[in-house]
DNA sequence: GTTAGCACTCTCGCGGGGAGAGTGCTAATC
DNA sequence: GATTAGCACTCTCCCCGCGAGAGTGCTAAC
């Protein structure tokens, strides 16, 4: 279908779409890649590609620009890959390994440096296990008939809620509360703890097992996210009005973004790359979204996106994307002292 | 210095200015409040008040726009509050009664109604502890030689990090050392902590001890935010131009809020309103900054504040903030069951 | 002290128009 | 048959000018 001079020359419209942001016309193919043809013979070529699907007009006579078709025909087959060199390779360790070992200094760096990196918006979540069970269980008195529930889980995530306790309860008494649900319910997981409940004679106690039932199905809702680099994604030329801009605003903040990421799941090796609408989410339809899993203990999981719009350095964001869930992974395993 | 006469013509100046975002006219103030005097009059007035500082002239002939010593003189003399309510008191009481109990969602939805009110940027923070000590610290088995250390502190909020540890350490055997530790170090402060790690014989509780020191010592830099109504605000038509939004955007990012709130320090009753350049920091010049402070169990205080241009609607935005932050308040105070 | 009147200033929006960039097509060329 | 030169045509973009309109400041009269 796309003899190898008409894919060629795809390729680079879309690079120099890319670059430029500007429609790419047969006069600037010519000449900043000294085509041995003359510019009405890539004027014919273009209008075949268009043909085809692959590049698109925004008005008759203007140059041209790559559909979402051709940017994922770039995507597969075209592209040339920047790999990630070893010298920044080695600024990015340098960087972690001067960071507090943590998953709150680590994943913020994270988003932070792959943002700058790529020059889009980048998204790191906290890895978080599938089906969460109960490492423990605490109580902390507020006040009388209050208390804070805090439940840590087996993938080292923390929530909790205010609760109702009795008037009379001491933080003594809260204590040994907790220490009688943990003994009971440590490695539950909601399900089990459901189960448990029913067969707990103390009525508090048992309103307080569904209590951390509840916590432990907040899972998608509660996803802490990191977020970098929206300035210098809506600084590029597509956000020119600022009706655009604030809309994009809106979408990126966390309870959005959360929504995009699940509904596009990431492969643990690689990346997937989802092109305009490609997207389920309809604000997403102008963007591009690169995501990839990373590892995370105990069979735990996370995220690594970055977003920005359909004209994106692919051949630079893909194998940073890809660099980075590895190189999180790799921390996470070789945490030292 | 300012007599009667003049000091309405300034209030209305303000009003209309506020209200309209257009420079205010000599026969707009006349038509529009139907002023017993002529245009003339009204400029001659207006003249005045320029001399004496308190609006200014965009440009030779335009109206009037008023200065931050106007806004302020406004906010401390002439403006009209516009109190919250009651129906308004009831539908936003019911809003956070249907919320489950928490801070979590307490203070993110106080933020997002908060912001709604009023049409501006509004930030709640957690309640902390100027001097939190410890409540219960906790180790969650990694893998071999790592575990993260969970520490929860006595207003509730909970820091962790990533410690190395033995690679013989069993989850069980951590459970016994993190039970050691709180023995020892339940409700010790920072300090408390660092004096008793020298009396600590075995090495490695030493270490954690100081780990847990410098975990309570975190406080500015872990402070968790609320942040809702970017939109709204930056929809105001001081936000025209796109550099104008995305310094906005990039500046109302969690990390230069918390520094630009820590400046402010925020009165327990009432509020305190910070007008363009009274700010300290410098991306804050064009903005108000009305803040107040909450109070939550055991003596930790947290935060309420609005900010927006300082064309802002003080008659409406003051009083919601004041409202709020004794709302909050109120609710920690009565968690029930 | 107040006001009518007027000259003056500055902005804003609109329309015209020319330059320029590109295309598509046709006819000639290799 | 592929390639190319040439040309007419289209559409955008930007600049410019200009008139309308909004407002002021000032002066002189009330």
């Amino acid at each position: 279908m796309l003899n190898e001079r008409r894919a060629g020359i795809l390729n680079l419209v879309v690079d120099e779409y890319i670059d430029t942001a500007v429609p790419v016309s047969s006069r600037a193919l010519v000449d900043r890649h000294h085509l041995e043809f003359s510019t009405a013979t890539i004027r014919n070529e273009l209008a075949q590609l268009e043909e085809e699907g692959y590049i698109t007009h925004p008005y008759t006579s203007a140059g041209r620009v790559p559909s979402n078709f051709g940017y994922r025909f770039y995507v597969e087959r075209l592209m040339a890959e920047e790999p990630v060199t070893l010298a920044e390779q080695r600024m990015i360790e340098h960087q972690f390994h001067q960071a507090a070992p943590g998953y709150d200094d680590w994943l913020r760096l994270a988003a932070s440096i792959l943002s700058a990196a790529v020059g889009n918006v980048a998204v790191v979540t906290r890895p978080q296990r599938p089906l969460p069970t109960l490492r423990h269980a605490q109580l902390v008195h507020l006040r009388a008939g209050a208390a804070l529930l805090v439940a840590v889980l087996d993938d080292g995530s923390v929530r909790q809620r205010i609760v109702g306790v009795l008037e009379t309860e001491t933080q003594d008494r809260l204590n040994a509360r907790a220490e009688r649900l943990n003994a009971r319910c440590s490695d539950a997981g909601a399900a089990a703890l459901r189960a448990l409940a029913d067969d707990i004679d103390d009525e508090h106690d048992s309103t307080l097992v569904l209590d951390i039932a509840e916590l432990l199905d907040e899972h998608d809702i509660d996803t802490e996210l990191y977020i970098a680099g929206v300035r210098s994604a809506l600084e590029q030329p597509e956000f020119d009005s600022t009706e655009r801009i604030l809309d994009a605003v809106q979408h990126l903040e966390a309870y959005h973004l959360r929504g995009a990421l699940r509904t596009t799941d990431a492969p643990a090796a690689g990346a997937r790359i989802v092109i305009g609408d490609e997207n389920l989410d309809e604000w997403l339809q102008a963007w591009t979204v690169v995501v990839s899993a990373f590892d995370g203990p105990e069979g735990a999981s996370g995220t690594v996106a970055v977003l920005g719009p359909t004209r994106m350095r692919y051949g630079r964001t893909i194998p940073r994307v890809r660099y980075f869930s590895s190189l999180i992974s790799d921390l996470l395993q070789e945490v030292e002292g």
